[in-house]
DNA sequence: CTTAGTGCAAATGGTTTGCAGGCAG
DNA sequence: CTGCCTGCAAACCATTTGCACTAAG
């Protein structure tokens, strides 16, 4: 499920490309943001970025955090998910797929699957809407808290 | 799509019957949320929930809208859906279904799909996790938004 | 009668915003 | 250089909570 490094790379790199098409600038925060959101597989809050990357930049502000996920989120490179309550989390695949969420502790694992992949122009086509983004939230209980 | 009068005053009758076997008290307020929640197809937001009905219960509190939409979460009658950002929306159909939302008025349409029923077991298996509910939200823009 | 539930208002907490200064291009 | 971005702190707003009063059983 791990994404491996030169993907990575390639997926930061073309978000740097997608900021010079669109005059935008690529700075290292912003850079750094992506890359954390590629490389773990945790659905962090924005809170948890925010603390996760301060070892690197004790400068950085949480307020920077949410301005480049919102940024991540119209560019269609991130998506938000989790439970209504509590606060969003964020996921670095955008493809459609299902998030499987712990009410307990908060736990969000990915699952794929070929269908959901299908759905989309299916939705577009009986709606009439036009389809940007999805998502497939599955509530539950992890067994750890199951109890 | 519409339920009829007889579907819902059954629902709302099945509501009662699970608070007092709860031991807890067939409100007012607790039938008529419930009630109009079963009777609208607009997903409201506690705010208009609270505003719908305020012409009927001049009285009743915004705290008391929250309370009741919790209490009916918990029952398993109620899912909040909706996109990440802006206000919970609440869905008076608990079973798996899709929701089309349109990020620029907010409007929610709901279809039904017999495939997504089907998915509640083989996501637990899958997962190991035990599902209490699904929400399956696909964003966009609808025909008047779409310019 | 008893006590769960309500209404009110204040508190909470995730997220957004305004603005002065700082880097990317 | 130029102005887009950042960091900071205050503002915002949906939601929650504490408490005295009300009504369901």
């Amino acid at each position: 499920m791990s994404l491996g490094q030169e993907l990575i790379a390639s997926r930061v790199e073309a978000f740097r490309q997608m900021l010079a098409d669109r005059g935008q600038r690529a700075t290292s925060q912003r850079l750094e943001i992506y890359r954390y959101l590629l490389e773990t597989q945790l659905h962090p809050t924005a809170e948890e970025i925010y603390r996760a990357l301060r070892e690197r930049f004790p400068a950085m502000s949480l307020a920077t955090v949410y301005k480049t996920l919102e940024l991540l989120g119209d560019l269609g490179l991130v998506v938000a998910v989790g439970p209504p309550d509590g606060p969003s989390r964020y996921d670095g695949n955008p493809e459609p797929h299902i998030n499987v969420t712990c009410l307990g502790c908060g736990a969000i694992i990915d699952l794929e699957d070929e269908q959901v992949a299908g759905w989309k122009e299916a939705v577009a086509k009986r709606s009439g809407y036009t389809i940007v983004a999805s998502r497939h939230d599955f509530l539950g209980f992890c067994p750890a808290c199951r109890k």
